[in-house]
DNA sequence: ACCTGAACACCGTTCAAGT
DNA sequence: ACCTGAACACCGTTCAAGT
């Protein structure tokens, strides 16, 4: 069945082939991990050529650069807003902490992208303004508890670093599943639990 | 210019096949990250065809893994060694803290590997005595700073876990260099800082 | 027991060429 | 502007065969 002039002309030059890209890659991401990333596999399942890929991507780690910016939107939007919600300052740092977890729990391919270094990791925040805008929400809800007397005789920078620190590695472990008991059936709420144990 | 009769053959079977591939593998670990290890690569390297390897690892996740192996035994020793000298439990745990930072900082290649996931981490670390043992060196040392006071009412693994976190979280920041100041000449006394600033 | 060689099925990337 | 096809230089892995 040859189709005539229809309004939607089939096989053409596909015209949104970088999103599809995006697309494609956001879903290997969460279900085989970064390193399974493959031009060429996304391009096919396109029904484009291996090459085509290149016209929009510089290369491999551009692709990966732009999942990237993807993230670190979506984890600055979910942090910004834990802590609207929250009853006190500390209230509010708390629940930034458990999103952020709760980011990495439920999206550990796109977690372990931004995060797990290969080189790329820093660039990635400086460069892209959703990574630092991330951690100036974090500034100013330390200021904020701050203001309101906790540890007020430290400079902000290095509370909020710290309490970084601590809640990404909270995250890592969560993710490696690095507690063995067995009632782990929610493995969030337990790790909420060590956090809220160490964040005084 | 053949050679006779000598005592030790060139050019035979190479014996010492698997140690030399790890060897080699170590240096390019450190040079250039886990994911620019290639068996074919390092085989050439040692002077033997491409499929060599393979009498020694099943496939490279097994060579990974074993270097995983070297990993967790240098970290433990570090580690035993670290709280060894303190002057009280906590200045030894707090040891135990910049020795896991030191670590990440001066062998990152290794670090990575064995904490950036890609699946293999948690079994890696359940499956390799000195993984656990590490932790059980922690414990331990977590339990001597509860007898003298600290933090007694809460359970030593909770505390243990929070505080490997912590120090965890710090070494990745590190090593991300996420801290954007100018005078981070010594980077490992900087974070060392933050380390002691949420340890109580 | 340990190693080689050919073979298969993948990669990223470049470049001349097509529409 | 966007895509294709052939080509190059890599990979991991299997398997029959050599010593």
């Amino acid at each position: 069945m040859p189709h005539g002039p229809e309004t939607e002309p089939r096989e053409y030059h596909h015209r949104d082939l970088r999103n599809h890209l995006l697309e494609l890659a956001l879903v290997d991401l969460e279900h085989h991990g970064a390193h399974s990333l493959s031009l060429r596999s996304l391009a096919s399942r396109c029904g484009v050529s291996k090459t085509a890929p290149y016209r929009h991507f510089p290369d491999r780690d551009a692709l990966l650069g732009a999942l990237m910016e993807v993230g670190w939107k979506d984890l600055y939007a979910l942090l910004a807003s834990a802590h609207r919600h929250a009853s006190s300052p500390l209230e509010g740092l708390r629940a930034m902490g458990r999103g952020y977890v709760a980011f990495a729990l439920m999206r550990s391919g796109m977690y372990r992208l931004l995060f797990s270094g290969e080189g790329k990791t820093l660039s990635s925040l400086k460069g892209c303004p959703e990574g630092s805008d991330s951690f100036g929400l974090l500034l100013d809800q330390v200021k904020r508890c701050q203001a309101s007397g906790w540890k007020s005789s430290e400079k902000p920078e290095t509370i909020a670093l710290g309490f970084w620190a601590l809640v990404h590695g909270v995250a890592d472990l969560a993710l490696e599943n690095l507690a063995e008991h067995p009632e782990s059936s929610d493995r969030l709420q337990y790790w909420s639990m060590i956090l809220d144990t160490m964040t005084p």
